[in-house]
DNA sequence: TGTACATCAGTGAACGCGCGTTCACTGATGTAC
DNA sequence: TGTACATCAGTGAACGCGCGTTCACTGATGTAC
């Protein structure tokens, strides 16, 4: 499993017999999920993986759709408990938002970089590209995760531009979106050029960008 | 249809009557692939929109891994066109490279800004989230459409790097493959958002990084 | 401590539907002589 | 110009398989008194 990505900021919680099964279940879905998208995966073939008949799933899932449900609020839940973990060690040894903010991006690349077989891929990203086979629902979770991706950003580079006036005109919520946008890109040249690099790059490259923006070098 | 994007770039061909009928399965296929992968995507949905039955479509792709192929094969086809297309307009006015690498990004801005319901999706970017459903051919060329657009975009920066010494140290092949990963995630939030408008505003940001690193400004 | 009942985490069998694929056939158009 | 044959662009019927979903049932564990 590739959840060193995730595993320094879960929380640890005992979980009961069936919370266990549940879990097993998300996680074999995710996986197959990000390698050939949601309608290709069938319930099928994670009641064999997990070694469970098929009642037992509908036991945990009421339909195909909740949990198509469970794997986004999994993935929206644990993405944005790493994003605060990183910018708390990022701010824990300087009060500079600018630095805190390069101090992030570099953790971010260097978790990317540590990934054995590269980032496992962004259920977000992998459902863009199925939005309709989700409901109304679904879909203002994608929106509002997106959403607080921009405001988490947008808060810092307005700390940012407080005290470094930034040496060309930009718009800060694009500014925000970027990172978004580059980590979504990279994912996908990652998967496929088969180069784990290449997302830890892109991040770094997005580094690059903020610090000659607000620090001129 | 949304192909005002390929539209002015494609060489206009007169089709015969069974190549018509293919170019519609390949739109039809096109447009369901980008709104839900290619798994939930039937040749029965397909047939019944253009109207012929399920051989007919045989005759045509010799199976579904056939039509695949054939979408992929076409996007890559119209992409380059058109890539190729605005850096010919680009650089028709003038002669120096930044310029002309910056003319052509406010091309492209101006392109996906110019697409009634945001830009429909690429295709590539879609199959990266179902790899696992391809064969090695496949996998083969979207590898090959990575790269190539990497030498491109790449050729153009070291032109640039010639006469105009960045003021960072940057890696030139991730600045190449940025352009690609801020379109992919710019596409990914304009759906997320159904705003059409982040995709062109992620290009323009691109566009003032490049200014920043080879004129300063 | 023993008994009754409730909840948890499943099993097993059956369902109908839609999917991709195959195969033998066909009418219209094109080409050779 | 007429005839023979080939190719193009399909039709129609049938196939078996796997899919998501339902339903009645069950053994193990937890809780109340």
């Amino acid at each position: 499993m590739l959840y060193l990505w995730y595993g320094f900021a879960m929380t640890v919680r005992v979980l009961s017999k069936g919370g266990q099964t549940r879990q097993r279940l998300l996680d074999l879905a995710e996986d197959a999920v990000l390698a050939k998208g949601f309608a290709a995966t069938s319930i099928e073939e994670l009641i064999a993986a997990a070694g469970i008949t098929k009642s037992g799933f509908f036991y945990h899932f009421r339909d195909k759709n909740d949990l198509a449900k469970a794997l986004i609020e999994r993935y929206i839940a644990r993405e944005a408990e790493l994003i605060d973990g990183l910018f708390v060690q990022a701010d824990a040894l300087n009060d500079d938002p600018l630095h805190g903010f390069l101090i992030f991006l570099k953790l971010l690349a260097d978790l990317a970089d540590a990934l054995p077989g590269g980032h496992p891929g962004c259920i977000v990203a992998s459902y863009a590209y199925q939005q309709q086979l989700l409901n109304d629902d679904l879909r203002a979770l994608l929106r509002t995760f997106h959403l607080t991706l921009r405001r988490t950003f947008r808060t810092r580079l307005d700390a940012i531009v407080a005290r470094y006036p930034p040496q060309v005109e930009v718009d800060l919520d694009a500014m925000a979106d970027m990172l978004s946008a580059v980590m979504d890109g990279g994912i996908i040249q990652t998967r496929s050029f088969g180069d784990a690099a290449l997302l830890p790059r892109q991040i770094m490259l997005y580094r690059t960008y903020v610090r000659l923006v607000f620090a001129g070098r």
